[in-house]
DNA sequence: TGTATAAGGTTGTATATACAGTATAGTGCG
DNA sequence: CGCACTATACTGTATATACAACCTTATACA
């Protein structure tokens, strides 16, 4: 049984998603929620408040609640789902799988997987489109030992991420980002046709003590920036 | 006056950075929380339950809230100083400041300070070099109400950056990563000769519920590249 | 016309209370 | 000794209520 508050929330979310609130737009106030859903104030106020947290919507005190702009960012700190962020802007996510097949490790891969001798490894090159336009292209390696059924996952269906954060979750990353031209093989397989800088997101992922993936995720820089935003816990004033 | 979630919050923080509560150590019960501040307990639950979400402590139900693993926060965590990293390569450091003033607030400055109406605000730009080679290019702006003598500063002396740390203590970070094309100034600036991609951080920093601080730092991507790792604290098993 | 006031709606905070679910420690029984 | 049961502590969720702060709009008044 789902709770209350997160029903709420999915319902918010829902409409966000499918078009019915867009940027700018009013949601219900938490009168009206209580009305509408036949819950305390509480229970909505909590929903309320946990997707404004979430970065979805933005409050404005003795005035109401408002869908935030929707900013094609990704979390450097989270890790996200690329086909959730997609729906979440009401756009339609597809997937090309260029690769996917067990290779050997070479010598810098044996290092990114802190293995101590050669060992097999998964691989995966996949195209995700939003709205049919490329927005990032991911090469993953995976390691064997930690997901031995990947290779038979149904990529189409459920994303490479998904599918390892169900399976393992992920105590540790790193990440390490810089800017790059794209080669004319990333350029092909991100359809640029005019040569811009694109952002390479490498990210490792720990679980367990041991590198369960790595993957270097292309962005073309038109269409996406890297976000991130956290509480240092320093002495507030 | 402060609000006593709030107030809370700030109590246990204090007890972690203060190293009275060390990763792994309990922290109070919602119950004990409720005798010993005199709240009552959603008070004492939202506290924690705010602690948790912005990953300083984790919960399991029936059992207790622990403090969680620091995260080892760099660069893109962590507020550094650029000289003390070039120092630290046992290079030297110089800068040359490019502008230093105060201007008038656009639409743009406006939102990113969260400001309700036109201000001023301080500008400096600077470029940092690593034994004479400018490494970054930095822009920022300043909040005057939170940093009313920052014009009045010896920056061949201390960065920017180091004034206002020293002076605000950075609560809550915000990061904005893109990969662009330097245009001509910039390439003047950071002395590229052939064109390359270069790394944009964009950076805002509060301190007390205000924004301080908004820069953008400009990176040439073959001499640097931006590198982060952490813990995510995820289930401690 | 301009200004002060009042009313009503909205979010923000705080309390008291209740029940459910989960983990642990202890107790008693076979 | 081992196992089932129970009591207890803790978090998670939900409700009802209250008051404060804030904004907008309508109204009354000078």
């Amino acid at each position: 049984m789902t709770p209350l508050y997160a029903q709420v929330k999915s319902h918010i979310l829902d409409q966000i998603r499918s078009g019915t609130l867009t940027a700018g737009k009013r949601v219900p106030s938490e009168n009206e929620l209580v009305t509408q859903f036949n819950i305390s104030r509480m229970t909505a106020n909590r929903a309320l408040k946990e997707l404004t947290a979430d970065g979805f919507l933005a409050r404005v005190p003795g005035v109401g609640t408002f869908v935030r702009e929707a900013t094609p960012r990704t979390s450097l700190i989270e890790l996200r789902n690329i086909a959730d962020e997609i729906a979440a802007r009401g756009h339609r996510y597809s997937s090309r799988i260029e690769d996917l097949r067990e290779i050997n490790a070479t010598p810098n891969l044996i290092k990114d997987f802190e293995f101590k001798s050669a060992s097999p490894l998964f691989h995966i090159a996949i195209v995700h489109e939003e709205n049919g336009m490329p927005v990032q292209f991911e090469d993953r390696y995976v390691n064997p030992f930690s997901a031995p059924n990947f290779l038979k996952q149904n990529f189409a269906e459920q994303t490479p991420t998904a599918y390892l954060l169900a399976l393992l979750p992920a105590d540790e990353l790193e990440h390490n980002v810089e800017a790059i031209m794209p080669d004319a093989n990333q350029q092909r397989r991100l359809k640029i046709t005019n040569v811009e800088p694109c952002l390479s997101l490498h990210r490792r992922t720990w679980s367990g003590g041991h590198v369960v993936t790595s993957a270097t995720l292309i962005y073309p820089a038109s269409r996406y920036a890297l976000y991130s935003r956290y509480n240092t816990g320093a002495k507030p004033q």
